[in-house]
DNA sequence: ATAATGCGGCGTCATCTTAC
DNA sequence: GTAAGATGACGCCGCATTAT
């Protein structure tokens, strides 16, 4: 869809689940931006003599989704689970690449960084590790995790014992038995017995919890640092929105007190 | 000084989404 | 279909601010 009305031009594109992507073409002179606003990639891109941005337009609950079944439907979808931020960043066509596992993201200063997923990388000497700690580099992680982090890398140290057992020391002092699973470890060249006994297999299996907890505890940093960055997007959003509607009240005023000096 | 309150971050669980 | 990742919800904790 789109509408020419005047000097600016208005295209939407429906999206998933009663959002829609608007993209809102002004001239340059009509619009004054905000340093915060450039700083922010996101949200204006400038072709030629026009600024575009893009304006997020979700459905509300009782807005024309409320037509037959099949939109309450709909509606108790879209109340039921929000498009995910990765999606919601997608379809803003936005600089911020959210593909698989190679996700980037903004930081504070408007820079873009290398982030996303746990990815683990083996540095050193991946033989049994006997002779001292291994790292472990997990990329974006966040600062405040519990091992050493360094400008959103975490390194996690390990080392493994005779046994095959991978141990994390815990505060410094402790030394925590934790096996990496080898399908789960990647890049690291996993030695050990093999595991078969009962025994083995529960302790395979908090092992293997230990694991999934940790990495969800990751993953849980991760999608609340994604969800402020797209908070902090949809605030630049509403400083561009209010910036541009003030500049059109006040082209109207002008327009029309000239249109009431043409008549009398 | 201390209790009350608010806020932000964290860990975990459950569930949904995505990639294969 | 399944495994792994993403995210909403919940409860907990620590810190800062405010009221008493």
């Amino acid at each position: 869809m789109s509408a020419g009305n005047g000097p600016g031009t208005a295209d939407i594109e429906n999206g998933t689940r009663g959002i829609s992507v608007v993209h809102v073409s002004i001239p340059n002179q009509a619009i004054q931006v905000q340093p915060v606003i450039q700083a922010n990639p996101t949200v204006i891109h400038s072709a030629g003599n026009y600024q575009t941005i893009q304006v997020v337009r979700v459905a509300a609950v009782d807005e024309d989704l409320s037509s037959d079944d099949s939109d309450a439907k709909r509606r108790r979808e879209i109340l039921a689970r929000r498009p995910s931020y990765r999606k919601i960043l997608n379809d803003l066509s936005s600089p911020v690449k959210m593909e698989d596992d190679s996700n980037s993201s903004q930081s504070q200063d408007g820079e873009y960084v290398q982030g996303g997923t746990l990815q683990l990388t083996a540095h050193g000497d991946a033989t049994p590790a006997t002779q001292g700690l291994q790292t472990l580099t997990m990329t974006n992680a966040s600062p405040t995790s519990a091992s050493n982090s360094t400008g959103g890398t975490t390194i996690v140290q390990y080392a493994q014992g005779p046994d095959g057992q991978f141990y994390i020391p815990v505060g410094g002092t402790n030394v925590q038995a934790y096996q990496i699973p080898g399908s789960l470890a990647q890049g690291v060249v996993m030695t050990g017995s093999p595991i078969s006994s009962p025994q083995h297999m529960s302790e395979e299996g908090s092992r293997k919890r230990e694991l999934r907890l940790l990495k969800n505890r990751e993953a849980a940093r991760e999608c609340r640092r994604k969800k402020k960055e797209y908070v902090k997007c949809l605030e630049n959003r509403v400083a561009v929105l209010e910036n541009q509607n003030k500049t059109l009240i006040e082209e109207l005023k002008a327009l029309k007190e000239l249109y009431c000096q043409k008549d009398a």
